[in-house]
DNA sequence: ATTTTACAAATTTTT
DNA sequence: TTTGTAAAAT
């Protein structure tokens, strides 16, 4: 243990060894924040004797959750640290949910209701109402609904804030708070939790049972708190009543990186720690072990334009380094273009493989110039975010008629698939049935499970197909209550439900793509089933995969393992990671800051924390780069480079900016150009570059994805470095998953060709040669 | 009941 | 530009 202390500085081993009663650390960017949270808990294991089972650790992400837990078992051992209590806020409450749902009339099997299923009921609820859609659009409902909860009002507490009435009606939405109400019901009554329902009902269970609340806070009588200062108010309260006890409460964050906000993140939560505890000490970890000198100068030059902050200074000892460059370019596709030259320039002179490089941006939009440019030089990228695996249509289909064998009262699940594959059930059919369910006030399962009562309500034959439904889905759930692994029912579900085949049926390349995504899902599902078979206290039942993968996100399953490649990212997703060399692309007015977040004060601040956020990413070297014109939804606008260009002081950045047309002349840095509307009219033709580019367009890497064990990641096919493979019927192939098969039928030419091939195992399929990964034999 | 066509919308999202 | 949803047509 104390060799491990001898590698920290003076706060940081404060911070570690000071573990009774409540602290706050305060951690700048790159400050080694992620070491203090591990030692600590080592410390508090080795040197106090604490048992892991009293530690409670609470993280934002699964993934910084399972890798703190890694390296607390470097120090610990592994046995020991797999008994701590650490997750993301949500799924350590939705474990105890489960154990504790009878107490709040939930199932402990309760389904939990991702986003886009909130989105669908509301959608559901607003039509059955009869409301107009345009009006009451479910995104804002929901996003009303989510902040609502997530500061603890529930439809009964509406009527309280008379405020919340006169928002809605000002907004057109007076019928909100029925929406609302309604929505609460159907969850309630379909056996399901939303997101923010995990924290909502954790907060009732511990305010309505003082006894469940005094077995939690003995149980956890040291809570640590990462990311503290994007936590909302909901988790704020059940932090504080689960510490309310033994006070042992550490939290850990920078009010200098809050950037979810617009989430129903508080920040006053960080800054008013202080006011909660009074005894609270504060450590301030303010050495930056990640960037240079520059860098770090620079970030603290930009943030100094924020009003409310906590006071810090964050410094470093590493080499003062280079400049940021600060470049612009014509368009979008040159700006792409000027990245991924320098990306190359960085792997031949510096020696720096790819996986060294981001490229950051404010909207997903930005990612497709990029990817063009980067395809096109034969640089490997990958591409973050996005739909994710766990969201595709077929993933969502498959896993919806999992969640009915567990859970039949699921509506969402049930509406799902219902009618896919094509049952004959149509809009009419079940409008009827939720109408019954409404009117009886019961689920809509329990309608159909009863659908010969009310056999003249429907068409005929209709309630016989019904019938044969709820037979299948019952079979489904006698097979979960008989005790077989996950695998199995899914396999036999699959196949039985119809969906494995008619997905087989579709030989289009996104067909087969989505055949194999299914099939990647089923593996996902056996390796689980190994992994659970082969632990200690391994549970291979359905269940236990369905709750285990219903708090998972993309960015919880990246992995390092493959060929280094460049990263592609949003700058939220950046968060917490670090990178050599650091290109944040876009740095226009409008789209950084964006334009839709900038209606206050305190909105342009926390766009000022996001770019804070992304500068801070960078070890050695970082890139901002802008255009003078770009292509947003159709049109051409010409934006003006982003204020914080200018907030940035000159002293820290190289200017790169070359001269494309006399409407830039005259001004030396190029700020503040009079981007005036009177210009020459544009070249309506596009560039040669951008030309060129449109024939390698397509679904890109979207369905080339090479997915091992669940990679929902997108990754590049360097298509530079690859010929797209000319094929003539009667050659033969090999092809990287489907092996060895002989060329049918060609259609069209170059990477745009369809070659039909019959291959030895897999059978016939047709491939779009662009994405195909074949070669010719002999 | 499904497929086609037309039209509107479009930031960020650890769960 | 793309993407998704709703009305119209089969």
């Amino acid at each position: 243990m104390e060799h491990i202390l001898g590698k920290l500085n003076l706060a940081q081993r404060e911070a570690v060894v000071h573990t009774k009663g409540p602290c706050m650390i305060i951690a700048g960017a790159g400050s080694g924040k992620t070491r203090v949270l591990t030692y600590r808990i080592a410390y508090l294991m080795e040197k106090e004797g604490v048992d892991p089972f009293n530690i409670l650790s609470l993280t934002f992400t699964n993934k910084a959750a399972r890798e703190m837990k890694h390296r607390v078992g470097v120090v610990v051992g592994n046995s020991e640290s797999q008994n701590l209590w650490m997750g993301t806020f949500h799924s350590v409450f939705a474990r105890i949910l489960r154990a504790e749902a009878s107490k709040i009339g939930y199932p402990s099997n309760f389904t939990i209701y991702d986003s886009e299923d909130a989105k669908k009921l509301i959608g559901n609820i607003v039509k059955e109402k009869g409301l107009d859609k345009d009006i009451y659009k479910t995104k804002t409902l929901a996003g009303r609904i989510s902040s609502l909860k997530n500061n603890l009002i529930t439809p009964k507490m509406y009527e309280r804030f008379p405020e919340l009435r006169e928002q809605d009606e000002q907004s057109q939405t007076p019928k909100f708070k029925e929406v609302y109400q309604t929505y609460c019901e159907r969850c309630f009554k379909s056996g399901a939790m939303d997101f923010d329902d995990l924290l909502l009902k954790t907060n009732e269970l511990l305010a309505t049972y003082p006894t469940v609340l005094a077995k939690y806070q003995d149980r956890f009588r040291y809570i640590m708190v990462d990311e503290y200062q994007d936590t909302n108010h909901s988790q704020y309260i059940i932090v504080k009543a689960l510490a309310s006890r033994f006070e042992n409460i550490c939290v850990v964050g920078d009010d200098a990186q809050s950037i979810y906000a617009f989430r129903g993140a508080n920040i006053r939560n960080i800054l008013n720690f202080q006011k909660d505890y009074p005894d609270a000490k504060t450590f301030k970890l303010e050495q930056n072990y990640r960037s240079t000198k520059n860098i770090v100068s620079a970030a603290n030059s930009l943030i100094a334009n924020n009003k409310n902050q906590l006071e810090k200074d964050v410094w470093t000892e590493n080499d003062s380094g280079e400049k940021i460059i600060v470049h612009k370019s014509l368009n979008e596709n040159q700006e792409a273009f000027y990245v991924a030259e320098r990306i190359i320039d960085f792997k031949n002179n510096q020696d720096a493989n790819f996986g060294q490089s981001a490229v950051l941006y404010r909207t997903n939009a930005q990612t497709r110039a990029l990817e063009e440019a980067l395809r096109k030089k034969g640089i490997p990228y990958r591409i973050y975010g996005g739909l994710s695996f766990y969201q595709r249509k077929e993933i969502k289909d498959l896993l919806a008629y999992l969640r009915l064998a567990i859970n039949q009262k699921d509506e969402e699940a049930f509406r799902r698939v219902i009618n896919y594959p094509a049952r004959g059930i149509g809009a009419t059919t079940i409008d009827k049935i939720v109408h019954l369910a409404n009117e009886r006030d019961q689920s809509i399962w329990e309608i159909a499970e009863n659908i010969q009562f009310f056999g003249n309500t429907f068409n005929r034959g209709a309630d016989i197909k019904i019938a044969n439904f709820v037979r299948k889905i019952e079979n489904y759930a006698n097979m979960v209550k008989s005790g077989l692994p996950a695998d199995e029912i899914a396999e036999e579900i699959a196949k039985n439900s119809g969906l494995m085949p008619e997905l087989a049926k579709d030989k289009t390349p996104e067909g087969v793509s989505r055949y194999e995504n299914l099939q990647e899902l089923m593996a996902s599902i056996k390796d689980f089933v190994e992994n659970q078979k082969n632990a200690e206290e391994g549970d291979p039942s359905l269940e236990n995969f369905l709750s285990e993968i219903a708090l998972i996100t993309d960015s919880d399953t990246q992995t390092d393992e493959d060929e280094p490649a460049v990263s592609l990212m949003t700058i939220h997703q950046a968060k917490g990671l670090e990178f050599p060399f650091v290109y944040i692309v876009g740095m226009e007015e409008n789209l950084f800051p964006n334009i839709m977040t900038l209606t206050s004060r305190a909105d342009l601040e926390e766009e000022r924390r996001l770019f804070y956020v992304a500068l801070t990413r960078a070890e050695k070297q970082v890139y901002l780069t802008y255009c003078q014109t770009r292509y947003r939804w159709g049109k051409l606008n010409a934006n003006e480079p982003s204020r914080f260009l200018d907030e940035i002081e000159d002293k820290y950045l190289q200017f790169e900016v070359p001269e494309f047309s006399p409407f830039d002349q005259g001004n030396p840095r190029l700020f503040g150009a009079p981007n005036s509307l009177d210009k020459p009219p544009l070249p309506k033709k596009k560039s040669m570059a951008a030309k060129n580019n449109e024939e390698q367009q397509g679904t890109g890497g979207a369905y080339a994805v090479n997915r091992k064990n669940l990679r929902p990641l997108t990754k590049s096919e360097p298509e530079g470095t690859k010929d797209t493979v000319t094929l003539k019927p009667n050659e033969r192939v090999i092809h990287e998953k489907f092996g060895r098969g002989l060329v049918i039928s060609v259609e069209g030419t170059g990477p745009n060709a369809k070659a039909t091939i019959r291959f030895e195992k897999a059978g016939e399929k047709t491939l779009l040669m662009k994405f195909a990964r074949v070669r010719k034999l002999g």
